[in-house]
DNA sequence: GAGTTTGAAACT
DNA sequence: CAGTTTCAAACTC
């Protein structure tokens, strides 16, 4: 906000970035206040930084800044109040992260102003020239606006903003985080378009997307997105001088907006140039209506890199190689150009979308994807403006993406929002795929990325149908930079594909980290799509597609060393060294990612993002009926969606893996609905035939049918509307009332049940972050596999071992948030034995073969060896208790969590927005997620609090992955398969190391089963890992709890055991919520990262 | 497909 | 919060 209304946006914007980048404090305001975060982003380096490239931003942002304020202000109330919770997340995650991102580099098209109104038609504005600037903006009237400047030199950054403040305002307002993006897309907008924008944008639905470019001084291209945050920008500005000056970093935007019905969807990356190279990635989208409460989703998730920079540069570079091979020429300038182009030619579609890449050289390529023309003419835009970067061989390049969607936003928060905006894109997507083209490798990844966005889109295409009154945005950005060291070109062709040439690096990668991705991370969400994708296998790797999604974020983290960390989080995926990357991105695909891949793809590849989803919906093979998904999806998606999605969305992930925390990435969590969704998309994507069958699986999958008697489905007995699906007509349930038609009581309905607990309609499954880790081993295990259900199980006769047990039934290992009794989890015990859980696993699978089968296939026994740590944690977790105090983990959010986080389930429960920021937004999203889930929601607002603090820290956490997804195939109906299988890993070692110990292991189940909501939580552990003291009031907690805990004989355990409470007095780390403690740990971990995020949530704590 | 089991959701 | 009831899915036959 501040950022906004700070008199040099730009600059401000890029403070923001450093200040976000280095300092977290200001994150930590952020996110409670997104506002006030401002100040602090005025210092920040970027901005100067910013400012120095680009005389141009500097100006312009001001203004933008301002209007972005008014209306992102404005706007974010509006937001908040229906689910809006959430939205405030991501505005703070994003205004943590953000920061006043973009500052310089922001651009505005000027014709936004005029044409916002239309904006609703994004287009891209890509103001041909971005050179141009602003004039674009008439080209663009349409929705988005983009304004361009350029920026210092060569650091050319772009911007690409969507705002749609009023879009965010208007409609949904929806998620709070959303708003936040929204806001300061708004501001930017605002700035950009001036005010005219955001009236423009007030009407909401517009989806209107700003572009910037700004161009370096010589390439003069600046892109930046607003949707987000200013984090991103803030960060990518960082990055950018960083980068520049030494190595290239990489940074990466992206940010995604999509509005559609009411819905938003932002996300964006971004990386940060800080020492440790971070990257960030945020993804924030909101859905002014929730299909149910109308929601918002929006899900902010950062990503940073530590790794060397060195790599991230080498990825980045790798990256930008494959990009230029698609398109060499551009590929110096913009890529986000590249990537208008891309949708364009994609399509034309309406949506719009931006993506904004930045590398350490800054580039940034938007891409907006809009369901109108827009696009097309975006393309046009970005391609000339890409040409214009090009030529001016901008170091970096910055992609923006906006895409709007319709109503389904919500039900992908961020993944399926992006799916969503994909969604609408969805034809445009096809398109895009078809525009496509350099992404040959994509084309497979792609078209199951396609896929799912289609399915996805197909949902949001119903929820807009349904929800058509709302407007839902999608926004979406992606920015990467490329550092400068980056030839040009690959920036050139990172902007040019953008998502594209993004997802083109990626697919390389990408298809590793599809497969890996299937595998683990997505596979955990979607484990589903990637056992059968895996089985796939071979072909999967040519359909790494999901890669999509997760190209976005892995291109992102490829860019950067994101990727790595990225990898790390996901886990499961991130096996693959890139895989880390991958991994990260994979995860992001899957989930959240694929959003924004699909966001970012969409503008460029959104084939790629399509692909992701795709894949996991492959998985869903099951799925027959595409229809029913759609129905149900359709709307439900947007509810699911939302409703998962947007409280994990919500939440806004932020990823950052200071040097080593990697990043964690949220996912999405919705990985039910992300997984229709991703059928949709699959078969829009997939336009052919391989769509179909995936559809189908995935409609198969992520249908839910129910054949409630008595509770008219408008209570959680009923799981079509848990899952925030409308009933369709495959659902068997006598007078139903959770149809479209009957929206508002449906609503009325889903916000008593929030009253009574915010995280009702959160997805039941989260990503722990494993840690960051990165360890490849454990990603590459695949197992990333920190999912845990949120809430835990209170099995006392089915040992866990059938789908009574819901957590076996998600995939997922049980965690310490469990009491079960007796639990033989073949995911993973609460005990946290993973690598028993394995062997169980496998005995399971012998049981159950499919189970084996998925879990071999996944290769998940590998994963073991990791375990061993896991026990302690497993331990911990046997107390319940403890385990929601352990669980925190996840909690930690940072401050800027808590209060992002608060919102989203106190707003909305059901819409929350996720979003994705920068590890500590992504903490604190994915902890909300995570959070709320586990402990009560209540529990969660409060924890939020202290929560918040802790989000900083934990990076790790963050880690969301994307696993989502899925629950078609659990649905599928076996029972015992519980899809997911990978398992295992789980916890235990995380546990035992620190807090984190559910990270770690955890399986990562994909969940196929059934709930299909995944969120990422933040690794609490990892948090806490770094704080022994976390660890062991965990492991008292557990130790509380448990019996199984005692099994665990760790030491840990032991100490652990001592106090939960301790903990909690102790304040370390964990934080008390009702009478579960958070951990909030990690603090330490993190706190590198964050310096606010630890002070948070050590001071929530305490 | 009917009936039983199960554990979550809802209610008190 | 705990205890009880209600509910619908999961499971069994
Ligand atoms: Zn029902
Ligand atoms: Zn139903
Ligand atoms: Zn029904
Ligand atoms: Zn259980
Ligand atoms: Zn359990
Ligand atoms: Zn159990």
């Amino acid at each position: 906000m501040r950022v906004g209304t700070s008199p040099q946006p730009e600059e401000d914007r890029l403070g923001f970035g450093a200040a976000m980048d280095s300092p977290e404090a200001t994150k930590v305001p952020v996110s409670s206040s997104a506002s006030v975060s401002s100040p602090p982003v005025k210092d920040s380096p970027f901005s100067s930084y910013a400012s120095s490239l680009s005389p141009i931003q500097c100006s312009n942002s001001r203004q933008g800044l301002r209007v972005y304020r008014d209306l992102n202000f404005p706007s974010p109330e509006p937001v908040f109040t229906s689910p809006h919770i959430t939205l405030p997340r991501k505005s703070d995650t994003v205004r943590s992260s953000l920061p006043l991102p973009l500052v310089g580099v922001e651009k505005f098209s000027v014709q936004d102003s005029n044409d916002r109104t239309t904006l609703p038609g994004n287009m891209l504005r890509s103001s041909a020239s971005m050179a141009q600037l602003n004039p674009s903006n008439n080209e663009f009237e349409g929705n988005p606006t983009s304004k361009h400047e350029t920026c210092g030199a060569s650091s050319s950054c772009v911007d690409v903003f969507l705002s749609d403040p009023s879009d965010v305002c208007d409609n949904s307002s929806a998620s709070p985080v959303c708003v936040s993006l929204d806001q300061e897309m708004h501001e930017r907008i605002q700035g950009i378009s001036t005010n005219s924008s955001e009236n423009q944008i007030e009407p909401c639905r517009e989806k209107f997307a700003c572009l910037k470019s700004v161009t370096a001084p010589s390439a003069s291209d600046l892109v930046d997105e607003f949707i987000a945050d200013p984090v991103e920008h803030s960060g990518t500005p960082d990055l950018q001088s960083k980068q520049g000056a030494v190595v290239p970093q990489v940074v990466c935007n992206d940010s995604v907006c999509s509005q559609e019905m009411n819905t938003q969807i932002d996300v964006s990356l971004v990386e940060k140039s800080l020492p440790s190279q971070t990257t960030e990635y945020m993804i924030s989208s909101s859905k002014a209506k929730d299909s149910f409460s109308g929601d918002e989703a929006s899900f902010l998730v950062n990503i940073s890199l530590d790794d060397g920079e060195d790599k991230i540069f080498d990825e980045a570079n790798e990256a930008v190689e494959v990009s230029l091979h698609e398109q060499p020429a551009s590929i110096t300038n913009n890529s986000s150009i590249d990537c208008h182009s891309f949708e364009a030619e994609a399509g034309a579609l309406d949506q719009q979308t931006k993506v904004n890449i930045v590398d350490q050289n800054n580039v940034s390529s938007v891409l907006n994807d809009k369901a109108n023309n827009d696009i097309s003419l975006a393309k046009t835009t970005i391609a000339s403006y890409f040409c214009h970067n090009v030529r001016d061989a901008r170091p970096q390049i910055s992609a923006q993406g906006l895409g709007e969607l319709n109503s389904t936003p919500q039900c992908l928060p961020e993944s399926l929002q992006n799916a969503q905006a994909v969604g609408d894109l969805d034809v445009s997507r096809e398109k895009v795929l078809l525009s496509a083209d350099n992404q040959i490798p994509f084309d497979e990844d792609s078209t199951q990325h396609q896929r799912g966005m289609r399915k996805r889109l197909q949902f949001e295409a119903v929820e807009k149908q349904k929800t058509n009154a709302e407007c839902s945005r999608f926004y979406t950005k992606f920015s990467c930079d490329i550092s400068c060291a980056e030839p040009p070109q690959t920036s050139v062709d990172m902007d040019t594909s953008d998502s594209c040439h993004l997802e083109s690096f990626e697919i390389p990668r990408m298809k590793k980290d599809c497969q890996a991705v299937s595998q683990s991370g997505p596979c955990k969400l979607i484990a589903k799509v990637d056992s059968s994708g895996q089985k796939k296998g071979g072909s999967f790797v040519p359909g790494p597609r999901p890669c999509g999604i997760g190209l976005h974020l892995n291109s992102i983290g490829n860019i950067g060393n994101n990727c790595c960390t990225v990898v790390q989080l996901l886990g499961k995926d991130s096996c693959m060294e890139d895989s880390s990357f991958l991994g990260d991105d994979d995860k992001l695909s899957q989930g959240s990612s694929s959003e924004l891949a699909s966001t970012g793809l969409i503008g460029k590849n959104p084939v790629t993002l399509t692909a992701n989803f795709e894949k996991p919906i492959p998985h869903s093979v099951g799925e027959d009926t595409a229809d029913k998904h759609l129905e149900n999806h359709v709307m439900e998606p947007p509810l699911s969606s939302v409703s998962f999605q947007t409280p994990q969305s919500e939440k806004a992930i932020q990823c950052s893996m200071q040097s080593k925390l990697t990043d964690r990435y949220v996912t999405p969590c919705n990985l039910k609905r992300p997984l229709p969704v991703d059928d949709s998309k699959v078969n829009l994507s997939s336009q052919s035939s391989p769509r179909k069958k995936r559809r189908k699986a995935v409609d198969t999958e992520s249908q839910k049918r129910c054949s409630c008697k008595r509770s008219k489905c408008l209570k959680l007995y009923c799981d079509c509307f848990a899952a925030g699906t409308f009933c369709s007509e495959l659902c068997g349930c006598l007078q139903c009332v959770n149809k479209p038609e009957n929206e508002d009581t449906i609503r009325e309905a889903k916000q008593q049940i929030e009253s009574r607990n915010p995280l009702a309609f959160a997805p039941k499954v989260v990503l722990c972050a494993s840690d960051p880790p990165k360890d490849n081993e454990e990603n590459m295990g695949k197992t990333p596999s920190s999912a845990r259900h949120k809430r835990g199980c209170n099995c006392k006769k089915s040992l866990c071992l059938k789908k009574y047990c819901e957590c076996y039934q998600a995939g997922v290992g049980c965690s310490f948030g469990c009491r079960c009794e007796g639990c033989k989890n073949t995911f993973g015990r609460r005990d946290g034995c993973i690598e028993i859980i394995e062997i169980e696993h496998k005995k399971s699978s012998e049981q159950s073969s499919e189970r084996d089968s998925s879990a071999e296939k996944l290769g998940i026994s590998e994963m073991k060896s990791r375990l061993t740590p896991l026990t302690p944690l497993i331990q911990v977790a046997s107390g319940v208790d403890v385990a929601k105090s352990l669980v925190p983990c996840s909690y930690y959010t940072s401050p800027e969590t808590s209060a992002s986080a608060l919102p989203y389930y106190e707003g909305s429960p059901g819409s929350p927005v996720n979003s994705i920021n920068k590890c500590a937004s992504i903490k604190d999203r994915d902890d909300a997620l995570s959070i709320i889930p586990y402990d009560s929601e209540l529990d969660f607002d409060i924890k939020v609090d202290t929560l918040s603090p802790g989000w900083d820290g934990f990076p790790d956490i963050c880690n969301l992955s994307p696993l989502a997804i899925t629950d078609g195939a659990p649905a599928s109906s076996k029972t015992k398969e519980p899809k997911v299988l990978q398992t295992r890993l789980f916890q235990g070692n995380s546990l035992a190391l620190g807090s984190l110990g559910w990270r770690c292991s955890p399986v990562t189940p994909l969940q196929q089963f059934g709930e299909s909501k995944i969120v990422v939580e933040p690794d609490t552990g990892s948090g806490l890992n770094k704080n022994p003291e976390d660890d062991t009031p965990e492991i008292l907690k557990e130790t509380c709890l448990p019996m199984e805990s005692v099994k665990t004989s760790s030491p840990k355990q032991k100490r652990i055991s001592p106090p939960k409470r301790l903990m909690e007095s102790r304040s370390s780390s964990s934080t008390i919520r009702n009478g579960r403690k958070f951990i909030l740990q990690s603090v330490p971990s993190f706190p590198p990262l964050t310096p606010y995020s630890n002070n948070s949530r050590d001071r929530g704590t305490t």
